[in-house]
DNA sequence: ACCATTAATCGTCGATCAACGATAAAGGTG
DNA sequence: CACCTTTATCGTTGATCGACGATTAATGGT
């Protein structure tokens, strides 16, 4: 297995800026990311690794790889996950500015 | 318009109780139920008022009576949102503990 | 008792989700 | 070039969502 990239996987840690206006959507579609359970180990799969993961994510998941797949390309449009490709694979990171926004959304409630 | 009884609303503060295992499905849940614009901007409206709020949230929403009446279902199955009977009217509340069990589970990500 | 008000429920409709298998695309390796 | 690995996409199927109007409780007031 090749190693991932962790200089071209976009992890980068950045000022979060926590909008307190009644953006019901962002936070909505944010919420609608993690609004199932596959979602949430994926994320939490994602977190407990300090860098990118290829995909080994389907081993962790009694799951067909096509469905995972549909998770992941959920996840990446929330814009919770980033992925890049490296080869034949793909390395699968956390944004962790999207997660930020999210966390002080909820925060904010 | 009757005052919405206060002490007969559960809107008590406990302590949270932050669990750290995998549980994924509950937070999905919880997430599932704010992850819809009318439902955040529901719980949104709920907090702004200390106390509980007869149904005036159907005239804060461009939606129909029923729509609003089935998000409430989904918000009070979520545990998120209780409904005390006030004569005619029905007083909701948000179930601090609940919200704070979001919180923590959102930001233990 | 009768009526008005409030909220929940029913039934319907179109749209989307979630899952799967099968297939295609992209790229490394022999 | 042929082949394998990895991932994305396609097509399908059943289930659920989200919205609405209409109807049905539940309760208070006159």
């Amino acid at each position: 297995m090749a190693d991932c990239p962790s200089d071209e996987c976009a992890c980068d840690p950045a000022p979060v800026k926590l909008p307190e206006d009644g953006n019901a959507q962002e936070l909505a579609d944010l919420a609608w990311a993690i609004a199932h359970p596959a979602r949430v180990r994926i994320v939490r799969f994602l977190m407990n690794r300090e860098a990118c993961v290829c995909g080994e994510i389907v081993g962790q998941l009694p799951l067909a790889q096509s469905t995972v797949s549909q998770h992941l390309k959920i996840l990446k449009q929330s814009g919770l996950v980033q992925g890049e490709v490296d080869g034949p694979k793909v390395c699968y990171c956390i944004n962790q500015q999207k997660l930020q926004l999210l966390k002080s959304l909820v925060a904010g409630l």
